[in-house]
RNA sequence: GCGCCUGUAGCUCAACGGAUAGAGCGUCGGUCUUCGGAACCGAAAAUGAGGGUUCGAUUCCCCCCAGGCGCACCA
């Protein structure tokens, strides 16, 4: 609807540089412009002007019953009372794909995200990329895009060196080795290298082996991967993440002579101490080539593009890797400038903030980061504690409570990261990621459930006629919130801020229960545009939480 | 040292240069024989400091202070 107002404006006064907004006080009506503070004339007598051509737009006044100048010269538009209604129609008509819309047809978006490392534990610090990304996923595709979702495995380099060098030298058997004693090993290469740096000279003969092909690297080398493989399954199972390719960079080896060529070919890199580097005008280097002749993650980087960019032809990728990577980022899309792949492309690189301890990053090298296993199990465990202390929990079955204890924990963790601005560092607490009431998951997941009870004891359909009603302010409250969702989803997705669609929910949720607080449903003379309301609430609520990623239980 | 990011109520966060800076938690005070109280209503409480640009600055620019991240053989 955003839309419409914003491209009936356009047309009125001739320029393409209108901005339409959501009003943020509820006197303003619902969308407003402040274009006529920018036509250089009086910015009153400039709203006027306008106000008088868009008044006979048919476009506008279809959905729009009161134009008017306010403040300095902001032009307020509301919503008519048919527009709203016909919005409540369209809801429960199509249903799980109200909201939806075909705004990126023909357009491939590949989102790049989770990419934790193998041979270590699935830590809290791939929690956002993981969460984010999806939901970023998800929200392209209910735009039209076609997406493809990249699962960026961390399976190659010098990390695997420091393994090798610990699993040779120390005669063990890599089959037997869990991954909590893997990530022991790696710490302890990190503690003696520290005090004998000489380690890493070893520890790079040994990727040297890898990358080469020798059989004894290779054979530990694909054991630790299926290791890995396990314990991500088994989390990825737990949070419903599925992400449909799994493309480690070891899978990109054979593309990267070719990448190497065509940089050389271009004269782009140049030899340095031994070693191979890009060079940029406002960046410091890039390396392209290790003196020991090994490939660095840069080099690995440039290879994945190359390949999705021949297998899929994307106009927009999506990285959703961490802000420490920034610096990588800048460096890998201006390369690829430099060769020419940008052309009729986005690249961006969501760099969002790390979850960290209060004085700074966690570090898998020096053993402080934490399991995400742990995170989750532990927030499943304390919604388990609410359901039985609750008195609405009372009437589950037992299997029952433990697939709402899964959603509601899992669901909080999940919510509690997505309503971050994805910028935004978080400093993790225990205390903290397992919010279970007021802006959370579990609010809006209880705010469904309350309107499936209802709508459930009223145990009939609902018709009315439009031209009975006057609207009280808390229904026109729901009404006019459940209009906004198209256009939140949009704004959220193309702001990489899936922030903006949880605030959205929230804010829908507390007007339906501020409306459900003051108000009868059931035997009303109103039952009937009630009903709608809180079938059309429950349904908007449920395909935003879906789109986040967040299970709505029936009943919890 | 250089570069990038951040600083908003006691705490955690919102607010594409606009109208009275919005919420949650916490605090204080209410709603309770209810269609689900994991709820609702109300109160106190904030833009790190200083300059500038602008009709208008939390937002843009400069400087200072504080924190974070990064800066070639890890990823």
């Amino acid at each position: 609807m955003k839309d419409v107002v914003e491209k009936a404006v356009k047309k009125a006064i001739g320029r393409n540089d209108v901005l339409v907004e959501f009003t943020e006080n509820e006197n303003f009506g619902d969308f407003s412009t402040n274009i006529a503070l920018h036509l250089g004339g009086s910015p009153k007598e400039e709203a006027e002007k306008l106000v008088d051509i868009l008044k006979k737009s048919p476009e506008l006044t279809k959905i729009v019953s009161k134009i008017e100048v306010a403040g300095p010269g902001f032009i307020n538009f509301r919503l008519s009372k048919e527009a709203l209604l016909e919005n409540l129609e369209e809801i429960l008509k199509v249903k799980e794909s109200f909201g939806a819309s075909d705004i990126g047809k023909r357009k491939t978006t590949i989102v790049e995200y989770s990419s934790p490392n193998i041979a270590k534990h699935f830590a809290i610090g791939h929690l956002r990329s993981t969460i984010i990304g999806k939901a970023l996923f998800n929200m392209y595709g209910f735009l039209g895009y076609k997406t493809i979702g990249e699962n960026h495995l961390g399976d190659w380099g010098t990390q695997f060196g420091t393994l090798l060098y610990q699993i040779n030298s120390q005669h063990l058997t890599v089959d037997k080795l869990t991954l909590d004693e893997l990530q022991d090993l790696y710490v302890d290469f990190h503690e003696k290298a520290e005090i004998n740096p000489e380690l890493w000279d070893e520890a790079r003969t040994w990727f040297k082996k890898l990358e080469g092909g020798d059989e004894e690297a290779r054979h530990i080398w694909r054991s630790l991967v299926e290791k890995s493989m396990v314990e991500f399954e088994r989390i990825y199972n737990i949070l419903g993440v599925n992400i449909e390719n799994a493309h480690g960079e070891s899978f990109y080896e054979g593309i990267m002579p070719s990448v190497i060529e065509d940089i050389r070919k271009r004269k782009l890199s140049k030899k340095s101490l031994g070693a191979e580097i890009v060079e940029f005008k406002d960046l410091p280097p890039a390396m392209l080539i290790k003196s020991d002749g090994t490939t660095t993650y840069y080099t690995r980087d440039l290879a994945a593009l190359a390949y999705r960019i021949k297998t899929w032809d994307p106009a927009l990728i999506i990285y959703e890797v961490g802000s420490d990577q920034i610096l990588h980022f800048r460096q890998v899309f201006e390369t690829a400038k430099f060769l020419g792949w940008s052309e009729g492309r986005e690249f961006v690189h969501i760099a969002h903030g790390l979850i960290r301890f209060e004085h700074g990053k966690m570090s898998t090298r020096k053993g402080q980061s934490i399991k995400l296993e742990e995170v989750l199990d532990e927030a499943i465990k304390r919604a388990r504690q609410i359901i039985e202390k609750s008195e609405t929990g009372r009437g589950l079955a037992e299997d029952e409570k433990g697939k709402v204890a899964k959603a509601v924990g899992i669901g909080a963790v999940k919510y509690f990261d997505l309503m971050h601005h994805p910028q935004t560092d978080i400093v993790f607490d225990w205390n903290k990621v397992f919010v279970l009431e007021g802006n959370s998951a579990p609010y809006l997941q209880y705010t469904v459930a309350r309107t499936n009870s209802v709508l459930a004891k009223a145990q009939k359909s609902f018709e009315f006629r439009i031209s009975n009603f006057e609207f009280n302010s808390e229904e026109l409250g729901v009404l006019r919130s459940l209009a906004r969702f198209g256009d939140v989803i949009i704004t959220a997705a193309k702001n990489y801020s899936p922030n903006l669609l949880t605030n959205y929910l929230f804010d829908l949720a507390q007007k339906f229960n501020a409306f459900y607080n003051s108000n009868r449903i059931i035997g009303s003379d109103s039952e009937a545009l009630r009903l709608r309301l809180t079938s059309a609430t429950g349904q908007v609520l449920k395909n935003g939480l879906t789109l986040l990623g967040i299970e709505t239980p029936e009943r919890m």
